[in-house]
This record gives C-alpha cells, structure tokens and sequence, in this order.
RNA sequence: CCGCCCUUAGCUCAGACUGGUAGAGCAGUCGACUGUAGAUCGACUUGUCCCCCGUUCAAAUCGGGGAGGGCGGACCA
C-alpha cells in the first residue's frame, strides 16, 4: 500500500489531524504506531463506536494499535468509577472494545491492550509527572482537561493531574499518533508542548468527531435519551431515533444525519449495500441512497422527510450494534459486576 | 487543632428566625399543534426534607449528638 492510500485510510471520517503534513510523513516510514486511551467510567456507547472503528482502518493501513484502558484515570476524574470497580470496568471495556474491532471486521489480537496501572506507576513515569507538575500552572492544567475533566465548584487534584499523565502516557506507549475524540484536543495540544522537555516526542494527534445526541445538543452520559446504548435492544434503539431531535432540512446538532454519515454508510460502503428508505406511496414511495452525500442534499432540500427517515436509522443502527449487544448479552457478569447498582443480583 | 457555612424532588435551590408532616425553576410523563423530533401552549407526576436522640398535642423548622461536603484561621521548631 502507498502513503498516499494509507493516510486516505488513516484520516477518512475523522475531524482533524495535527498535522496532516507530520503524519505524511509519518506514513512514509516503516511501522508507526497509534494509541488511544479510555478511561472506563460509564458504560460505552454508539459515540464510541465510532471512534473505535476508526482503529480497524488503523490496522488497515499498517500501523500498530495500542488501546490504553485508562483505570487510573477513571478514578482520577472526581472519581467517576470508585477504586474497587476499575478492574470489573476495565475488564467490560476492553471486551467491548474487542467487540467492536471484530465488528468492523478486523482482528481484536492484532491490537494490544494495556491498562494505565501497569505501568504509570513505575518509578520512571512517576518521576516525570511529578517534574510536570512543577512546571505546569494550574490554570493550563484545567485549560487542557477542560473538555475530558469534570467541572466543579471544587475541583479535586485528580483532575490536574489527569493531562499530565495523558501526556506521558503517550511516550511511555511509545505511539507515533495519539488518536481520540476532539475533546481530548486539548489534552493533546499539551502533550504536544510539553513532552519534548520530559524525554518524549510531540505526538502527531488524529481526532474523532464527536457525534450529537440525540436530544440536540452534546451526548450525555447521564442522559440516556441522548444516546443509543450498545446494549439497547431494538425496540429501544428505534424508539430512541424515532425521540431524536431532527429537524426538516436542518443539518446542525442532528444526530440522526450523523450517525447516517460516520456508522451507517461507512459500514454499508464496505458491504457494497445501498441505504434504502421505505417511503408511503403518497409522499413519493421509497428511495433509495448510495452515499450520504446524496441523502443529505435530499434532507436539505425536504424532499427526504424526517418521519421517513427515522425508523430506517432505527433499524441500519440496531443491526450495526447487534453483534457488540450479542456479546454483552452474553456475558451479563461484565456489566453485573463493572455497574453493580444497574445490572447486579440479575 | 479551632471556627463558620452547607446537606430538602433526577438537577439548581427556596422554605427554617415567627413549629401545624413541602414549594419554584429546570428535567420528566401525557395531551394539542406540526406527516418526526424540537419550539410553543395545556395538564400531570416526583420526596426516608443527611442520620440518631430529645422537647412538643405536633419537628424540614427548636435543642443535643453524629456523618458527609465546603470555606477560613491557627500551628509553622
């Protein structure tokens, strides 16, 4: 494969890459290696599908993955998963994580797994986070964290050091790219400026967007509304679409039209299937689309009528979470014991 | 170690001084209107009032004790 079909492969569906001339280069080279980090709080969800499946065209393209579950950091960030849970948590994640790589048709073992305990607590990294924390302010600090950390009247020190450990976990992952979603933008900007001062490189970043909820504004953890789940079942996942926040001929905060152009067409591209609408014969009959591109122009112009184009999500997003719902299905200890208070004593 | 403040609906908080078993906004649910959702109207729902003991006919409210959280002071050989 040529660099130039790698890096269309690298950096298709995703938001930015800094710099894409860096990763040019990058791609030019032997064996370059990407690493993403999660820190596993909450149950994962459609928005992380779509970045994880990114890491099957990373593979595709010949560079090494490393998936960083960050335990440490869950606990960091005012304390999202209580310290007794983060080995139950990290232990669902990572089986979800693999789910979703064999979904997207690519080898789970081909990647290597790490957690953050296994080695940010070694003397060395340890060291250099505390030399960090000397040199860096308070202020840039929360400016770096202010999208992945928290926000609190009275934020807790955790939270300070979370992007200063981000930063070293890049260089201790030895990763050429640090890929995640563009709220991890700032984390990275400031690996970028620092790790060249405590023995590492700048990483080259490559970010994920992040998708809409479907309630408007920005998924919420909290908010089981304004996400599809990856264990919900079908009913739950088409009457969820069917909730979203979808305007007639309204491109902006629709979560609906995004999850159409990053899971939906992506997926059915590499199937060779079109994407089909079931349409009443009074408002035109069905239609049919090929790329999103033209389902969109179709949306814009109102010709594509939201209540058409509804449940056909609901169904094409349903079956493309079904073998990762299989998987949880299957093995209810993981969730029974990372959310003892949602799915124990089942 | 000392002092002060906070803890009431899913969330943010009012009510406490002048005891009579609770309210607002937001969220949520349901209708109306749209061929979806939203917006807008209309209706509705929600509570161990942090815990324990005491005073009282009656305690979210008063007194005592405790827990959790926050802020400040002091100590600084």
């Amino acid at each position: 494969m040529d660099t130039a079909d790698r890096l269309e492969l690298t950096t298709r569906h995703t938001q930015e890459a800094v710099t894409e001339d860096e990763l040019e280069a990058l791609l030019a080279e032997d064996d370059p290696s990407a690493y993403i980090g999660l820190a596993p709080t909450g149950e994962m969800h459609i928005g992380h599908l779509t970045t994880i499946r990114k890491l099957a065209d990373l593979l595709k393209a010949d560079i090494g993955v490393t998936v960083l579950v960050a335990d440490l950091h869950a606990h960091l960030d005012d304390e999202k998963s209580p310290f007794d849970l983060l080995d139950a948590r990290s232990a669902y994640y990572e089986e979800t994580i693999r789910g979703m790589i064999e979904a997207a048709g690519e080898d789970p073992d081909d990647v290597s797994f790490v957690r953050g305990t296994e080695f940010q607590l070694n003397e060395e990294y340890t060291l250099e986070m505390y030399r960090m924390a000397a040199e860096t302010t308070l202020a840039r600090a929360r400016r770096a964290g202010s999208e992945v950390v928290r926000e609190s009247d009275s934020p807790n020190l955790g939270g300070l050091l979370y992007p200063l450990m981000q930063s070293l976990d890049v260089d201790a992952l030895d990763a050429d790219i640090a890929y995640g979603g563009v709220d991890q933008r700032g984390i990275y900007m400031l690996a970028r400026e620092i790790l060249p001062d405590h023995g590492g490189e700048s990483p080259i970043c490559l970010f994920a967007p992040l998708l809409s909820g479907l309630s408007g504004g920005k998924i919420s953890a909290s908010d089981d509304a304004s996400k599809v789940n990856l264990n919900d079942s079908p009913d739950e996942v088409i009457a969820k679409i069917s909730d979203a926040y979808c305007t007639m001929g309204d491109v902006e905060d629709n979560g609906v039209l995004e999850y159409l152009q990053y899971l939906v067409f992506p997926i059915l591209d590499e199937h060779g299937e079109d994407f089909v609408v079931e349409r009443p014969e009074e408002y035109g009959g069905n239609l049919v689309y090929e790329d999103y591109g033209s389902l969109e122009a179709d949306f814009v112009s109102e010709e594509l009528h939201p209540a058409d184009l509804k449940p056909a999500v609901g169904i094409a997003i349903s079956e493309i979470i079904d073998p990762i719902r299989k998987r949880l299905d299957d093995q209810p200890e993981l969730l029974a014991a990372a959310y003892p208070e949602k799915y124990g004593d089942r």
